[in-house]
DNA sequence: ACATTAAATTCGA
DNA sequence: TCGAATTTAATGT
């Protein structure tokens, strides 16, 4: 049963944009720019597909690296939980991103656990295809240094927040740097409670919902139930240092 | 920490 | 299969 309330529609937030399966991950990812298309068609037929529930484990700390992992859809966090203590800092991995070539690289054992925070579906390169590429292919190495600084940057503008930041503003640079990926198109909705939002920031989930509400108050997001809007990308980045 | 409200699930017809 | 009742989860202060 349907009602009309005179014309005014409640507005749904339109979802993120979000990779159809593998190939579409796989062809619009940077890394396939520049490669040729026989050479992408090879790639995707070593590739396969995994469904993680949420909760669900990526991947785990301590396990061997068989292969690069891509998110599709959903969402995962990644967890670096120290030697005695449960305190773990968190990074967020939204579709798009492609991680794991760290250790790769190194062929060492996993050093992070990632974890599902809703059903996600990741995209696996097996390790001897990724080494291939990195053996043959210059456009495919030139993705990996600019993922590599990339992330870099990331790490060294958390710590930037981290040291010398309010709450609020750390709030808004981890949704930021989380959440911010070329495909979302504001507005969109993000399924993450306050009590993550928390986790995130390293805030008591009362502050976070503070935060949430100063960030709301200046239209960066829309606080809904069991998640929020993001409005203004650029505003929530840039929120906390005017200054050039 | 507590009160309030939204959502999900159960239950009875 | 509908909706009221109950329980669970998230929010706001």
């Amino acid at each position: 049963m349907d009602k009309n309330f005179g014309g005014v529609i409640p507005e749904k937030p339109a979802l993120p944009a979000v990779f159809r399966d593998l190939e579409d991950l796989v062809l619009q990812s940077g890394w396939t720019k520049g490669l040729e298309r026989s050479v992408v068609d090879h790639v995707l037929g070593s590739m396969h597909e995994r469904y993680v529930p949420t909760g669900g484990f990526v991947a785990q700390s301590g396990a061997p690296v068989q292969d690069w992992i891509g998110v599709i859809s959903g969402l995962a966090k990644m967890s670096v939980t120290t030697s005695d203590g449960r305190l773990s800092t968190l990074i967020g991995a939204p579709p798009g991103t492609w991680f794991g070539e760290g250790s790769l690289i190194k062929s060492e054992a996993r050093r992070y656990d990632v974890v599902a925070l809703r059903p996600t579906r990741i995209a696996l390169m097996p390790a001897r295809i990724f080494e291939w590429l990195r053996e043959t292919s210059i456009p495919f190495n030139h993705y990996l240094q600019h993922l590599l600084n990339e992330r870099l940057a990331q790490f060294v503008g958390l710590l930037k927040s981290q040291r010398l930041q309010g709450t609020d503003e750390r709030v808004a640079h981890c949704l930021a740097t989380l959440f911010d990926s070329p495909l979302f198109q504001e507005p969109y909705f993000l399924e993450v409670n306050q009590e993550e939002v928390g986790l995130l920031a390293n805030v008591s989930r009362q502050r976070a919902n503070l935060a949430l509400k100063r960030l709301e108050e200046l239209s960066l997001i829309r606080v809904e139930f069991g998640g929020l809007v993001v409005l203004d990308m650029a505003g929530l980045k840039s929120f906390g240092r005017e200054p050039s």
